[in-house]
DNA sequence: TGTATTGACTAAATCGGTTTAGGTTTCTAT
DNA sequence: ATAGAAACCTAAACCGATTTAGTCAATACA
């Protein structure tokens, strides 16, 4: 391992100080008048000795490190990797780099990673937060940390956040089974019940219930926890399936339960839609090729990444974000295929 | 936003020097034998001060970031993100963060993403290359840059590397078909034709069947552009489709070339497994509730990553790796589901 | 009594850049 | 001839930790 070449030893070499090399390097020399042959001759050097400038040196002076954080509940759900994967794509298009961190729906965890992107001054952190605690927060804001929060958002918090339309998708959602005569209907959501997306979905799904006088019956709502979502579905339905009520349709609350009905009601042979009909929140390619097709609520990943990663980049050069920007809300649209269509 | 405490302000404060304290931050004191009491004074003030170190400077004067780097094809493909998953999560025990990158199969950004991630002084690489030349990676070697190829290796390389038995794997795909009878047999690639993995696939796919004296016909041999697989395969098929000269199988080399095959073979109303049997490299939980459910080779992604970490740690802890450690091959499984079974 | 040894601690150098606060020349205008 | 302005360049401080190479006083030993 050959010592690096550094900045010193390109001006030594060519003769002239530290502060004009580092001039020439970052682009300053002409807005400093510096002679153009000089610059050349800094730039033959360069490539002569094969100078690389230690980002950590420069990040240290500079208190940046053109670094964002990413954190989410898990990076291997395709709905984060593909956020992961837009983020990434702008990131790198400004030359940023991005650093993920999966939380498992862990508050504890949560924090602790944000203590340690922010020890290790990332630039900037997007966050879809397992918490409801505004006031955590309101203190990165007036911390001045540059932050976004993405997908999930809840009250009386004054942090940028982009999300999307889940009391609206689960509603129409809600719509579209009501509107087929489909009354007797089911739910399952995961817990920890502190994860703001599968709250408003719940209260836009019984808001429109509610509306024809529909209720969900308690044997019908069901909690699968995050770290095993597989076997309490699995168990759920089971239960249900044996208690030989069962309901006519039933909304997954993402598209891990998504996933799990679909695998369970298959082997349990239940068939959908004829005998429930199956509508999930969060669009996967796969949905169009499983048996049967399933229907859901699509989110518009892609401009929820670039939104959040604008209004992180507005941060991070301190511009001003007008008011009616800081907080979105993207609409989503409803896929219908053949998992919930019944008539 | 208060100015931040830094180790010379606690120093100050107690009465004591730098060296001390950084002494205490880093659990060397008693080792330096420094009176217990002091310790604990300092401790106290770090606390009252509400003391974090400044990551970067410590990052700055050790050459350590604690951070690595992983470069991947696409971070949303299922196979990488459940890897970067893997990785992560080994990395957070052990207290190092991750960055990801995306090269999208390009030579060049791959190249520019490692040199980014060097300049940025990550500890080590993890890396799923585009590239096959051999010379590039024994430079990174000679240079002491600690990094592990994972999935994707190719010989003359001296770099550490884990992968998967790709040739084992497609031959057990091909001998699952020829068992069975088949002999009129289409394969689907992407392209660009310097990914190893998919290199490996077709090896050993082809020479099970030379076994057998059975060959692809290029009619049936396709090659879908990696970023407009959906769109080639749709058009391969069709053209296969329409010139009413169909193959009995088709084997797919990835996760995104089955799923596009599966999407378009229903599309198209070509039944599988009566008209046309499939298999493919990957398997993905999807495949088991699709219609037909997919025959696929299973990877161990997760002993893949693991196996890829603990040998990049060995090196960024400048411990000897064994040769036999350098160069691992781990094997994969055949699942056998309805669409590609004919009897 | 003089020399080691031990225990407790520190001053100063260092990492490699960026930033601040200038300093020379040379040219131009009076 | 000389003040003032341009044009071109630089020395030194600085960021916040770690590391090196000690110091100093008290005790132990011969």
């Amino acid at each position: 391992m050959a010592k690096k070449v550094s900045l010193a030893d390109i001006a030594k070499s060519v003769g002239v100080s530290k502060t004009l090399v580092s001039m020439v390097v970052n682009g300053k020399a002409d807005a400093h008048g510096i002679n153009v042959e000089t610059q050349k001759k800094v730039r033959d050097k360069i490539q002569e000795l094969n100078y690389e400038p230690n980002a950590l040196a420069r990040g240290f002076r500079t208190g940046k490190t053109h670094t964002l954080g990413l954190i989410v509940s898990d990076i291997s759900n395709q709905f984060y990797s593909r956020i992961a994967r837009n983020l990434e794509d702008y990131a790198w298009a400004r030359g940023y780099s991005v650093v993920i961190c999966s939380t498992d729906e862990n508050i504890d965890k949560e924090k602790e990673q944000i203590r340690l992107l922010r020890e290790r001054k990332v630039d900037g952190l997007i966050i879809s937060s397992s918490q409801m605690e505004a006031s955590y927060f309101n203190e990165l804001v007036s911390e001045g940390v540059p932050h976004v929060l993405i997908d999930r958002t809840f009250d009386g918090m004054q942090s940028v956040n982009v999300s999307v339309d889940n009391f609206g998708g689960a509603r129409m959602a809600a719509r579209h089974l009501l509107t087929q005569g489909i009354k007797k209907i089911g739910i399952i959501a995961i817990s920890p019940d502190h994860i703001s997306t599968i709250n408003e979905r719940i209260r836009g799904f019984e808001s429109a219930l509610s509306e024809s006088n529909v209720s969900i019956p308690p044997e019908w709502f069901i909690r699968a926890p995050f770290d095993s979502i597989d076997e309490s579905v699995k168990d759920a339905l089971q239960r249900i399936y044996q208690s030989g009520n069962m309901p006519e349709a039933i909304f997954t609350l993402n598209n891990n339960l998504t996933a799990a009905a679909l695998k369970y009601l298959r082997k349990l042979s239940v068939k959908s839609p004829e005998d429930i009909a199956l509508i999930g929140f969060d669009d996967v390619i796969y949905y169009s090729f499983t048996q049967p097709s399933v229907s859901a609520i699509e989110q518009p990943v892609d401009r929820l990444s670039e939104k959040a990663f604008n209004l992180l980049l507005s941060q991070i050069n301190k511009e001003d974000i007008p008011a009616h920007e800081r907080s979105s809300y993207l609409p989503v649209d409803i896929v219908i295929r053949e998992s919930s269509v019944r008539t």
